[in-house]
DNA sequence: CCGATATAGTTAACACCGTTACGCAGCACA
DNA sequence: TGTGCTGCGTAACGGTGTTAACTATATCGG
């Protein structure tokens, strides 16, 4: 619908001049955002390649060609750069666990799926996961409430899961927000502990996740 | 007992320039101790001051007045010197989960009591409990079996509470090293969680033990 | 078409960091 | 009384994130 607010109602036909112009604008943008996506994916492979701790600025640069302070031209600081990719995985992430609810309409089914789909992609993710949840708690404390809901959309889905478990009757009635939390931690824990410990294996996280989902199978059902 | 093997049998009544030159060497090694022990509190200081990511030699060697490189003297490099500031952690936070079984025998009791004051050390304790556990993950991986044994000792006592648990008949049976891991992971995450997410306040934390606690005294025992 | 201006990239530099090589002073010892 | 050891300091290296100043290029107004 086009917008009679405007002045000009009768749409102005562009110049071949003002074609070019804006023309040129477009290709000046593209390219200054190419660059950004450039230095982008390097970042987000330097990260998954070395790790967070030997990422550096310097580094990046090198790889993609250029000098270190070009970088400052499309990111303000290596924050704002790790947050951008930090950002994709959040994306991924919420993607991930979104998935992990379709297929079955059971809520409690769905508990138990998000659980081991949150578990899945810290390990198939584990420096994204140290980045998101482990490595950088600091960003944390900076966000703004809507950035901070933005990144946790999937939180919502939990909580979401939970009241439906709560609706249907099986389970004693409580705040969905707190129980959330507390299986968030749970997952957390084993995500983060697995990651970290070097003596346990993939079986051992295997074995934490099945204790961990029919404590709350069983934990969570009424008596 | 008198070593026999050395030439001198009959103890040779130390002279007086011997008893000189021993107190020298002792005087020597205790001010060599000394200083180790003062550049060990000032690190202990220095990081609960200003957190892990702010701490550097060069700042702590301003603060006890000597220059950086005199700590090298003293410790290997940076990272012995936090692994000692850690290893206190680690011997308190022990005897704080140890202190926690005294005074009750039940094992479900006591099951409960070690993941309080394992939260409650974490609260207590957030940055040292981010160094031991959360920011230098790293320092796991390079650990040979008997420091990890030595670190984890609280973890011996959590596996023996678990298996006495089962031992009571109250719980199925099930292997108690598997799930006194997954009873640690629920406790780590609580706290990392709750050490990380700014929106998380001491009440939800509280909240998240209790629902943890419940689920666990539901979910372990027999239906 | 030409000069002003904006922009993307560069190099140099600053202030840190952990770490090492080397020099110096004082002490123990012959 | 000289000599070697040893604790400590200074200077330096290579690294980090970040900023200032510069250059070349491209765009835009007249």
């Amino acid at each position: 619908m086009p917008d009679f607010t405007k002045k000009k109602v009768h749409l102005p036909k562009p110049t071949l001049t003002e074609q070019v112009r804006q023309a040129s604008v477009d290709r000046r943008e593209q390219e200054k955002g190419a660059l950004r996506a450039t230095i982008f994916r390097a970042a987000a492979d330097l990260l998954v390649d070395h790790g967070y701790a030997a990422f550096s600025l310097r580094k990046l640069a090198a790889r993609i060609g250029y000098s270190a302070t070009t970088i400052y031209r499309h990111f303000r600081d290596k924050d704002e750069l790790i947050l951008a990719v930090v950002d994709e995985s959040f994306a991924k992430f919420g993607q991930q666990l979104h998935a992990a609810v379709y297929g079955t309409s059971d809520p409690f089914e769905q508990l138990e799926a998000l659980g081991r789909a949150y578990v899945k992609f810290g390990f198939d993710h584990p420096i994204h996961y140290r980045v998101m949840f482990m490595e950088r708690c600091d960003v944390w404390e900076k966000l703004s409430d809507s950035e901070m809901h933005d990144k946790l959309g999937s939180y919502e889905l939990l909580v979401a899961t939970v009241q439906r478990c709560i609706d249907s009757g099986r389970m004693p009635a409580a705040e969905a927000e707190g129980l959330a939390c507390t299986l968030w931690a749970h997952m957390h824990g084993i995500v983060s502990l697995g990651l970290t410990m070097p003596f346990l294996e993939p079986a051992d996280v295997q074995r934490m996740t099945d204790h961990s989902s029919a404590m709350m199978r069983q934990g969570l059902l009424k008596p």
